[in-house]
DNA sequence: GGATAATCGAGACGGTACGTCGAGTCTTTCC
DNA sequence: GGAAAGACTCGACGTACCGTCTCGATTATCC
């Protein structure tokens, strides 16, 4: 009987939120700022949201994720298909709104280090999982020594990636290939 | 003529930034309750510092700094040496100070982008300037490729670190013996 | 459709300046203490009232208002009326609280003439009006000379209260006596 | 052996202070204010005044001050003499530094009645006195009835001064007019 | 002609209040 | 019952003056 939560207004708060992501950056977005600029009552984000960092999971989840939308390509290639992706990461976080969600990302987890375990679990799982995939792939391949753990390279990766996004120096090509060379040669098979 | 600047509540200022960090975090510390917990005006807290940040800044660059205080061993083992940095780097992120702090410099970093990256080039950059030297020496002694950046790499290892202390999970022994296994056979000469 | 504004709350605000007012004197008067002391948040004070006179007024407004609750008698005896009316308002302004008000009103207008102004409109005004009247039914009746203006005479009185409440030495019988006299006589038909 | 104290300060102090009231009104007028204007420093300040309305007392016992430059004329008119003496007054209070001064007057005698009597005693007892000995002269050229109270009469005109001051409406040609004329029309000698 | 002692400028300092902002919660009315 | 509107409490913000407190640096006097 209950009428049912609007889905309308749902999509214009996390549009509101992705949109003052990239114009003001995390911290300074406000629940108020967010309910007038979504045309919607601040009881009503507190009636579906437990807090900001709450909306923006849902409004990255729902929205382009920079890196979650670049898949690791599974040539025949290992190093080929590592640049490729590393490099279309990067490029992502040079983008005005790919660096804001990333930032966004890292100040969450400042605050709410138990939050953004669950975020970082949510969206850096998934990333890891594809690289770990094409390393076991190579692996069995005979490209990749046996006894390299594919989490901790992942990792390695993803790290790089969030550290050049916090301080808002995203990598160059040049960067990226030293990257993506001295790792390759650390696990390349004998 | 005037009255000079205080030493002792400069001091207590910083201190009381410090133990905040440590006890709350640093988005929750608040110029107030330092100037309660530090026994001094918050007029004077604003007379010297024009902002949350540079308390932090100051207070770090006199107090402790976790990775700061370990430079990088020169033995003539260069892999013993970066395991044993890079443990020592651990450890101290695995102590709750050296882990507020660590956190504190992020979210600075995210609220503030470029006051954060005068903090990082602050503090990171000493820390790489001793891997890179010693880098160097290894490489003179024939144990690194001519061709490895040695910039990237400490880059990667401060990375690393920095991701780690983000969410939280400071590195165990294994996991520091797997990236600095993975980093060394990727510089490691012919 | 919002929640309406607390009656309640208005209430004991005034409550509380009131109370305020006759403690400590106007000046002396805080909307933080306001606050605290009508157990109301400050925010909310300076949503419905743009300045602490702003409230001084409105409690004013609501409550007993030395003078204005003294209508001029009108028997057939203009001297004894006069006699009376005056005394009244002498005696209101020896009561702690008369005085209080009284002092207030000029301290606001020392601050704000143009709110003073305003205020004083609206408190003198109805007991200029009220004696202004009182006279025209003398003159009437042909106690008073057709020439005198009953305006100046009403301001005279009050004048002479609003002195006498400032320097917080409120007129005796004798002096209400002679006041009244010397006017009296320079009023009266020849 | 000392440094005397220095008249130069004083005197620019007591300035700065004219120059404030008239500018800003007294409650406006900050000690930190009359420093910087004054080019002295606050604690010379605090070391020889105890507090702002001091400075304001003193400022006005070498100052111009309304009403204490008029002296009542005596000339053989009472009528003439008083009307003249008025008008002068009023005058003195429809220019601003008048104005001002009258203001602040009143204004340190809400905020503190102990030192604004002393204050009054200080400029109106002058002036009471001078109306009270032209009252008595008259009142031996039996031109004044003999059981007239020239002080409660002499209030009574500074009583109107005052009140007019303070709602900043001087009084014109015709309200001085009526005002002599119904104290005079009430004293007259039968 | 120094020594000396209070004056003076500058401004640091602990306070108190200011007026504003945003976080969350609560209440009313409309749909 | 969902939603808009906004009243409400709370706590922090950054600012302005208050009155007190050092600090030199600067004079007048008096030996």
């Amino acid at each position: 009987m209950p009428r049912p939560r609007s889905e309308k207004i749902r999509q214009s708060v996390l549009a509101a939120m992705r949109r003052a992501l990239a114009a003001e950056g995390y911290e300074a977005v406000t629940i108020e700022g967010l309910a007038a600029e979504a045309e919607v009552s601040k009881q009503t984000i507190y009636r579906w949201w437990p807090s900001k960092a709450a909306i923006l999971g849902e409004a990255l989840l729902e929205g382009a994720l920079p890196g979650a939308a670049d898949p690791v390509p599974a040539t025949a290639d290992l190093s080929a298909d590592l640049r490729a992706w590393f490099t279309a990461v990067s490029d992502g976080l040079a983008q005005p709104e790919g660096l804001a969600v990333a930032r966004a990302l890292i100040a969450v987890t400042t605050a709410d280090p138990a939050l953004g375990a669950a975020l970082n679990e949510r969206f850096a799982g998934p990333i890891a999982a594809g690289i770990v995939e094409r390393i076991d792939t190579a692996r069995a391949a005979g490209d990749v020594r046996a006894d390299v753990d594919a989490t901790v390279l992942a990792e390695q990766f993803i790290a790089v990636a969030s550290y050049e996004a916090l301080l808002g120096r995203p990598l160059d090509r040049d960067r990226v290939e030293a990257v993506v060379g001295i790792v390759l040669r650390g696990i390349a098979a004998g």
